[in-house]
DNA sequence: TATCAATTGATACTCAGTATCATATTTTTT
DNA sequence: AAAAAATATGATACTGAGTATCAATTGATA
């Protein structure tokens, strides 16, 4: 069945405000708004915007990312069910560039943004971690021998996704001029092989 | 020579708003009490606590992780020179379990106080992005064919702290019965030798 | 239709964080 | 050693963040 019309309702209002404040985000820059800013925009009062989120960042940073994450999961699901935890996740960074995922001019916007606000930076930080939690869980029946408790679904997550965003950095840093989606598979082969000495 | 009297001043005054915010945290908890109570505790005005740290927060988390910071950049300069960059992580992880690194019971109250709140959480995570450029270059020279720009240090050092974050996560949630050190090495030794399929 | 539950907007309040300015202290210059 | 320049401080004032409360509206339920 469809949503209540309740929920239905809440959704709207809640992409009205994602929306309020990636479009202002983009007219005025960080500082040229505020949180009552993207609550007039959206058609709602000052109170409801903070129902929705906790801080203009935060907004932001769901605008960035929810979509994408929930793309991610979803493609994780897909993967050939051969294939180890590690190519999953190379797998995974195909399709997506392929895919759904978000342009590589998309991604220099945003990580000059992000890297500019310390505010935002953190936000989208705390990001991360659920989206470690997501990959983590949608990869763990993958590892050979798993069991209750296993560290290792958490660490590879951990270790995959940041090193996903140092890649992102680094390119952004050298001018984004080469292809991220080489730099990006070079990188998870680097994990794939391990650092031995 | 030794500091001017107007730098040793400067730290003075730093170090006491950092002990004043961590006293205030033990007593009265993370919302118990606010910048203004820190500055008051530390003897300065409240503009003065403003000019040295920009939140609460980060006042803390610098007293978390200040000292630890150094202590890694000091120790990875002594490391034996024929270790490869991986071997020199996991013998820094060895010296400062044994050494100067914080005990367990200061980790489990820290890392219980960080997850319990999101905003303190996103500091610390901040924090962590300086703790990463600081040990990519003091690991960078020891990668064989290493060039400028080079993506393998930012790489290596982004995953491995990643993967002590997680670790410590991981711990903590499971009850910190058992060793992080052994959690800790199996970890790194599980990122040396890759995830192979 | 009548009742109950949940969402909203308005208002008021505390605290965060920034800017400004006059004062005090340190450094530099003469 | 005294004068001048530079810098740190405290007080004050201001904007906006985030929270709490309450009356009014709207959707769910019977």
């Amino acid at each position: 069945m469809a949503q209540s019309l309740r929920e239905e309702k809440k959704r709207q209002v809640r992409e009205r405000i994602v929306e309020a404040a990636s479009t202002l985000l983009k007219a005025k820059g960080l500082e040229g708004f505020s949180a009552n800013d993207i609550a007039v925009k959206a058609g709602v009062g000052r109170a409801t915007f903070f129902r929705y989120f906790e801080s203009k960042e935060a907004a932001l940073v769901v605008g960035f990312y929810e979509d994408q994450l929930t793309a991610t999961v979803k493609t994780l699901a897909l993967a050939p069910a051969e294939l180890g935890p590690m190519d999953t996740l190379i797998w995974l960074f195909q399709m997506l560039e392929e895919g759904q995922g978000p342009d590589e001019m998309q991604i220099i916007k945003q990580g000059t943004v992000l890297r500019s606000f310390p505010s935002l930076r953190a936000k989208a930080l705390e990001f991360q971690i659920g989206y470690e939690a997501a990959v983590s869980q949608a990869i763990a029946h993958r590892f050979s021998e798993s069991y209750k408790g296993d560290p290792r679904p958490g660490l590879l997550a951990a270790a995959v996704l940041a090193m996903v965003r140092s890649v992102v950095d680094q390119w952004i840093d050298q001018g984004a001029t080469d292809s991220l989606q080489d730099r990006l598979q070079d990188a998870l082969e680097l994990m794939k092989t391990g650092f031995p000495a």
